[in-house]
DNA sequence: CTCCCGATAT
DNA sequence: ATATCAGGAG
């Protein structure tokens, strides 16, 4: 089996596992998706939407964001790792998006990753969740550890893993692939304690007996 | 490479 | 006490 065969058994596999792959973080806007993922940085998707639930009420529109009191936002936010960044890098997009994007978040990759705080993961997560446009692959934390695991790639680097990730599977299931592979990061391979019993990839697993 | 930097699980 | 959590910028 080569390495399409490998990962179009594994898509195939936790497709079964998780029917919906599409972001776990809620949002009811382009722009507050993208506040949210810049808040996921090293964080949870459930203290990111615990915060969220709240500060979305408080902020409405994009110009709530522009206008606000930086002390204030930055408190409002003061719960998730990294604060002062995510916050700063918040109010600055808002200003760059009202200033340059006609007050709409952009949706090319170029145009994104000008935004504070946003790079290719990112974008990636607001192209396909907002757009529906599957530019390249979001590698995070969990993708990265599960294509290593699973023997996808032997790169720390994650625009290697990307491209990698984008030579072996067909452009339409990129959104997918890295949705999946979260999912099955968070419930199933932990970075702490993989749980190998509950595992429906076990069997085609290079590190089965870590 | 370092820094950012809180909550949670173990 | 320590590792880890939907990373990005300098």
């Amino acid at each position: 089996m080569d390495l399409k065969e490998q990962v179009s058994e594994i898509l195939k596999r936790l497709r079964k596992e998780y029917p919906d792959p599409k972001t776990a973080l809620t949002f009811g806007s382009p722009f507050e998706l993208l506040v949210a993922t810049i808040l996921s940085a090293q964080a949870t998707d459930v203290h990111v939407n615990k915060v969220t639930e709240k500060l979305f009420k408080k902020y409405k529109s994009i110009k709530d964001y522009s206008n606000a009191d930086p002390d204030m936002l930055r408190k409002d936010v003061s719960s998730i790792n990294f604060y002062r960044n995510k916050a700063k890098n918040i109010q600055a997009s808002a200003k760059m998006i009202i200033e340059r994007f006609n007050s709409k978040v952009p949706n090319t990759m170029d145009e994104l990753t000008t935004l504070p705080g946003v790079a290719r993961k990112t974008a990636n997560i607001i192209l396909s969740n907002v757009y529906g446009i599957n530019e390249g692959i979001a590698v995070d934390t969990h993708v990265r550890r599960l294509a290593q695991r699973l023997g996808l790639t032997k790169n720390e680097d994650p625009v290697k893993i990307e491209k990698e990730l984008m030579a072996v599977t067909p452009q339409k299931e990129w959104s997918n692939i890295s949705h999946l592979l979260i999912f099955h990061g968070r419930k199933v391979c932990q970075a702490k304690k993989p749980m190998h019993k509950e595992c429906v990839l076990y069997d085609i697993c290079p590190s089965r007996n870590i």
